[in-house]
DNA sequence: GTCGGTGCAAATGCTTTGCATTGAT
DNA sequence: ATCAATGCAAAGCATTTGCACCGAC
């Protein structure tokens, strides 16, 4: 898989109503759906996942598992973060960075994010005309879109 | 380096108007001002950046030079690159790919690109109201917008 | 008892780096 | 002579995978 093939928006055309639903039950049913199980680990990850400051990176994830008394191997947390994009639960966003990084995307409408370049801190931002914009695009082409990324990098004005 | 510093944005203040500068020109000035060499290895990477279709992979770019007779190793490949980065030439672009993608920046105004997810092809889009949200945003926040990326992922109608 | 899941360790593959050599000023 | 650049091979490092074992239905 070279790009990445956002089954987040695949997805939400169904699930949009569901936003009540916890996200569990959703990756329950996600994985019922194609024969999988929902297993204790899954939903550990899954829990550490919530509990975390929206975006992560693969190795938060593990050290924040290694210290909770229920182990997971590393090769499970990354089987499982495949398998939550895989269900549109969380997406990869970022780039220009050595590690991938991963953030809850089910439900949401966040429209992008806000980088500081100096203190590496992470603002989702929420801009609907922006989606607005992306659907007009495509449709102008013939193109049906399928999803989005949108990353804005910035330093405050006082520095510097 | 963990997140992309854009030092586009930050070259482009001065070199807005430059614009008829041959690129060869603004990488050597640049090299230079940092006491560094505008070697021949240097230039014909440039030079193979240039013809290559818009976005490039660094194997695509290194297998391009293999072909050329003037040889080039991967080592000074992957080099060049990232002075190239540094100097606001090329910017890295994509993510939840497996390599890193590059694109030339050097004045240019693309807003973004338009991924099709089945043909994997990548369409630069030019749209300058991005830029104006992007400036809203921030000044909203009291930052300074360094740069942006935003990526359209989408796929044909008529397919599915 | 069949299938998928897990953990471990080994493998993979992009990218970086150490080092000896080479070239320019 | 000095100082940076190159090429090669080796190292790094995030992520993936092969495989043996385990547990659920």
């Amino acid at each position: 898989m070279d790009l990445q093939p956002l089954p987040a928006a695949k997805s939400l055309d169904l699930d949009d109503l569901h936003i009540i639903e916890p996200l569990c039950a959703v990756f329950r049913r996600k994985l019922k759906s194609v024969g999988q199980k929902y297993t204790p680990e899954r939903a550990q990850i899954l829990d550490a996942i919530i509990q975390m400051d929206d975006v992560f990176q693969a190795d938060q994830l593990i050290e924040r598992l290694k210290k909770s008394q229920f182990r997971v191997s590393k090769a499970t947390a990354y089987r499982t973060i495949k398998l939550l994009a895989d269900a549109g639960i969380i997406q990869q966003v970022l780039f220009g960075a050595d590690q991938a990084h991963y953030q809850l995307a089910y439900g949401k409408r966040s429209s992008g994010l806000l980088v500081d370049v100096d203190t590496k801190q992470i603002t989702p931002i929420d801009a609907p005309e922006i989606a607005a914009w992306r659907d007009r695009i495509c449709r102008e082409r013939g193109l049906k879109a399928e999803g989005h990324r949108f990353v804005i990098y910035a330093r405050s004005v006082n520095v510097q």
